[in-house]
DNA sequence: ATATACTTTTAGATTAGCCTAAAAAATGTA
DNA sequence: TACATTTTTTAGGCTAATCTAAAAGTATAT
């Protein structure tokens, strides 16, 4: 497939979340509203990404996402995901800071940037808040989210996003050493008040109460 | 200074590299040939340029970076060179492979973003080519370039450049293990034929003949 | 010093991406 | 069903960045 510009880039990444969250057809409006520009821009748009054939559209009634258009955006996710571990793991930036500054690097192209950087960051699977990195052929891993409170004890999972993104929540993740991608081992629940015992990466356990548990998004590892 | 476009940004660059070599005004077919496009459009964009007070102009005569300026171009080169370095240090590309790249990374825009890479990257005083990298405020250290057979025993150098840089020559360098960024201590020059004895990172010695040692382009360190 | 050659600018188009205003189609409702 | 509302498209305009062709200015060379 051709390149596609910068616009026409956030176009389809928008298309491609819009769809993925709808199932059926995108509207304009929703598109404008995704974007910030006006319905007319998208008509515009939209007929030339139609041409592209990365969506297909019948006049009035919204457009549809074709496979290729949606292996070109998850292409681009995986490009936003990526920087957006690096720019944590390795340039310690917060997780809710990176967001504008991956918006910029998720336009650069070479394939063989995002490899190597895929390899450098010793291949994620989920970015830093948690979302899941695409890979190379646009296939994302599909483990559902679940909350950690619900799973038994012997279960080993992976953190990967907070109900509660609150400061003081957050807080006291970080105290306890909690965060996006650590590994948790639950060796214990406690039925009287459903806390439970963890061990995060294989080093330290902790007790953790129900409340924090009904907080915490893990996928099975 | 307000930011400027991307187009701007290349025109500003090229602007300042044709200055800084040949220390006069720049005119206008030097940098149509530069950025491969044609005098009528530079014509257009010299206007524009000036008026933005990055550059002074006078029809017919040619085109001066201004103070303003020249910190802006200095800065676009402090990225791309920073960008280099990582791509060689930290993704393990060749020193040769990078520069498209660096073309389009340097022009991601937060100063966070760069001072952090900076850190992450040990602060290098130059790229994978050897050429110095601007600080934040578009100041070069200015160390001039030397032939390392040109040297006597006892100096501290940094391998910078090299004057050859055919195939055969680069992969002996790579053989004996000499790489841009290495730094060499002359521990003793043969004066019968100009051949010398250097130390490479503090760690190997090794034998070098003055047809080496002139193809060698170091600074002080 | 003047004709010729070269350089630079201007004039006028083109394309991408956006806009506003108005027309057309779809949808919701009495 | 017919009217009102909303959505979407079209028409026409704007700016940035480019181009070609032609005009204007500068430089060269006999």
């Amino acid at each position: 497939m051709s390149t596609l510009s910068l616009a026409e880039e956030n176009y389809l990444k928008a298309i491609y979340h819009l769809s993925a969250s709808s199932k059926k057809q995108v509207s304009t409006n929703a598109i404008a509203e995704r974007l910030t520009t006006k319905p007319a821009s998208v008509s515009d748009m939209i007929r030339k990404l139609s041409e592209k054939k990365v969506i297909t559209y019948v006049k009035y009634q919204g457009v549809n996402i074709t496979d290729e258009g949606k292996k070109y955006a998850l292409n681009v996710i995986r490009k936003h995901r990526l920087w957006e571990v690096f720019l944590v793991d390795k340039l310690k930036f917060n997780w809710d800071e990176v967001h504008e500054i991956a918006e910029q690097l998720e336009h650069i192209h070479s394939p063989l940037l995002i490899s190597r950087l895929d390899e450098f960051l010793d291949f994620p699977k989920f970015d830093p808040h948690g979302d899941p990195i695409p890979n190379e052929d646009g296939v994302i891993s599909t483990r559902p989210r679940m909350v950690l409170s619900g799973l038994s004890s012997g279960t080993s999972c992976l953190l990967v996003s907070m109900k509660d993104t609150g400061v003081v929540f957050l807080n006291y993740l970080d105290k306890i050493g909690l965060k996006i991608g650590t590994k948790l081992k639950i060796t214990e629940v406690y039925e009287f008040d459903g806390s439970m015992e963890v061990e995060a990466d294989q080093e330290n356990s902790m007790t953790i109460s129900k409340q924090v548990a009904d907080n915490l998004l893990v996928v099975s590892e």
